[in-house]
DNA sequence: GCCGTTTTCGGCCCGACTGTTTTCAGTCG
């Protein structure tokens, strides 16, 4: 059985293979198209499948619902496979490096037999490169610096991809008879945002019988090691679990022990044995008879919280349940993939009094930016919309910082908005003065509410541009712009300790979903995370606020 | 490959920068 975005996966990397092969470009994006919206689809794939009803889905026609039927009835994909001869997953990997396209990926598979980063590392290393067409010095130093960044992760994948593998995994060993308890442990339940492995605590008193059970469970590759009280192995989609299982009376001994970071754990539990904290209720307890306060599970990393748990000090952590509306949000307006009306409703059912739509500007225009005119247009589709829904729906935008720090937008067109994100999308490269002068000069803007994603990195995948963070903080904190906590997976931007130094500034902070899609609202949990990681607190998130006192906050700050 | 009461065929698809060139292809957001 395979999920939707292991489907999803199979499209796109068909998708990938084509442009290298340099099929039509329309043909590339139509899978790519069908990959995301798969990607997304509320129901489960293989329920669509049971009723033909895949092609339902916008984007998929016959051909892709033919493929994807193969995929889910054989579990492999014949046109895929075929493809994968000509183009190896390797290559696929050589694309992800920045500065590196299809063309040039293309040619050097072709020209010189690469056909994996490690190879292609030490090809550029040995000045092999250069002299093929349209690869020069430069070329060469930014792969080998591309493919050296990128080992440092190694291994490593985001909270976005693990989590739910691991919640899917956990729910269904829950269900088996002989666990009596189970949680998610390791950096994943501290809310690391990339993480090496899933580790789940299991209580049970038959240990024995729980390894075919686990070989039951559909969205296992391999089991590599099992030993007393340990199974190991690799989940498809190519991520390492283990599982811990363990006598029940030791249970929260161990949620305690498995969870913290190897710094906090070791002075906690310092000389300390198992049999002192046998048959505790609950975490608290472990905690309590260490003579400490419940450590939240994201501050478990000997920052500090141990000896604040000592005095009763600890913060009081904001919570997924304290967030009261989500203020960036996209739309069919620009390159979201679904409606205002859509959206705001899909909030609204989160439980939320607002949201923001916060388009592109015009001069992002792939994303098919918002010029002048079109804003307009769109914010008389909001306000008749807003008739009609029970959710508050700010007109905002996303507007550009422009490479002099200008903006997107005049100031009068600002000024007809409820809210403003400004973020950079253009010349990641500046130095570190130029890109911090240029957000500085964003920041000061009086119609600035947001800085949005302030440091561009793509967990993965693109480092973080040149910015002196400490500038920026003292700039926020001056002219009062909040930063963002982008909570996409992908981003989590700001990161952990920006968040936690603009608090001590005091800089307001905005936790975003930065949602394209409707079911892009619930990211907002991985921003929340993010956010406690950063030792942050309710009064330090506006949109924990209430609308009204939101609202009042907004317009005090337009005067 | 997808889509469609202006079309079942012909659109879909943007513009600037970068590094490589010697006039521009490839990459990126």
């Amino acid at each position: 059985m395979m999920t939707n975005q292991e489907v999803a996966r199979v499209l796109r990397q068909i998708a990938d293979i084509l442009q290298i092969k340099d099929d039509n470009p329309f043909k590339v994006k139509a899978y790519r198209k069908a990959a995301d919206a798969i990607y997304h689809f509320d129901e489960d794939i293989n329920v669509l499948q049971q009723t033909g009803r895949i092609n339902e889905i916008p984007g998929v026609g016959r051909a892709v619902q033919e493929k994807v039927e193969e995929l889910l009835q054989t579990g492999a994909l014949a046109y895929h496979e075929r493809l994968l001869q000509e183009v190896p997953v390797g290559v696929l990997n050589m694309l992800r490096l920045p500065g590196l396209g299809p063309r040039t990926v293309r040619t050097i598979h072709e020209q010189l037999g690469i056909a994996s980063p490690d190879e292609l590392l030490l090809a550029a290393r040995e000045h092999r490169l250069r002299g093929l067409p349209g690869v020069g010095e430069k070329t060469e130093l930014a792969i080998i610096k591309g493919i050296e960044e990128g080992q440092q992760n190694r291994g490593k994948v985001t909270l976005g991809e693990a989590l739910p593998l691991a919640e899917s995994l956990l729910r269904f060993l829950l269900n088996a008879s002989p666990v009596l308890d189970g949680s998610i442990v390791g950096s994943i339940r501290r809310g690391k945002p990339l993480v090496s492995d899933i580790d789940i605590l299991l209580a049970t008193r038959q240990p024995d019988k729980l390894l075919p059970i686990v070989r039951e469970y559909p969205g296992i590759r391999t089991i590599t090691d099992i030993e007393p009280g340990h199974i190991k192995g690799q989940l498809s989609g190519e991520i390492d679990f283990e599982l811990i299982l363990v006598d029940p009376e030791y249970y929260y001994f161990l949620l305690v022990r498995a969870t913290g970071s190897k710094a906090h754990r070791d002075i906690i539990f310092h000389e300390q044995l198992p049999e002192h904290f046998i048959k505790a209720g609950n975490e608290a307890e472990i905690y309590q008879r260490l003579g400490l306060s419940l450590i939240p599970p994201e501050l478990r990393e000997n920052r500090g919280e141990i000896e604040l748990a000592r005095r009763g000090e600890l913060p009081q952590l904001l919570s997924m349940a304290d967030i009261k509306g989500d203020l960036h949000v996209h739309s069919t307006w620009s390159d979201g993939v679904e409606g205002i009306g859509e959206m705001a409703k899909a909030a609204h059912a989160l439980g939320y009094q607002y949201i923001a739509v916060t388009d592109h500007s015009k001069s992002l225009s792939i994303s098919g930016g918002l010029n002048e005119e079109r804003l307009l247009l769109q914010a008389k589709e909001i306000e008749s919309l807003e008739q009609k829904l029970p959710i508050a729906i700010l007109k905002g935008i996303e507007v550009d910082i422009m490479k002099d720090g200008s903006l997107d937008f005049a100031d009068e067109v600002l000024a007809g908005l409820d809210l403003v994100i400004a973020s950079v999308h253009s010349y990641f490269k500046l130095d570190k003065n130029g890109q911090t002068e240029r957000i500085i000069k964003a920041i000061q803007n009086p119609h600035v509410d947001i800085i949005g994603h302030l440091s561009g990195r793509l967990l993965n995948r693109r480092p973080a541009y040149e910015l002196d963070i400490k500038r920026i903080i003292e700039a926020a904190a001056h002219y009062q712009t909040a930063l963002e906590i982008n909570a996409h997976p992908d981003r989590l931007d700001i990161d952990e300790e920006t968040a936690r130094l603009a608090r001590e500034y005091g800089v307001k902070i905005a936790i975003n979903s930065d949602a394209h899609h409707r079911v892009d609202l619930s990211l907002m949990r991985y921003g929340v995370m993010n956010a406690r990681r950063g030792w942050l607190e309710k009064e330090d998130v506006i949109n924990t606020w209430s609308k009204e006192r939101l609202l009042n906050y907004l317009s005090s700050r337009h005067d």
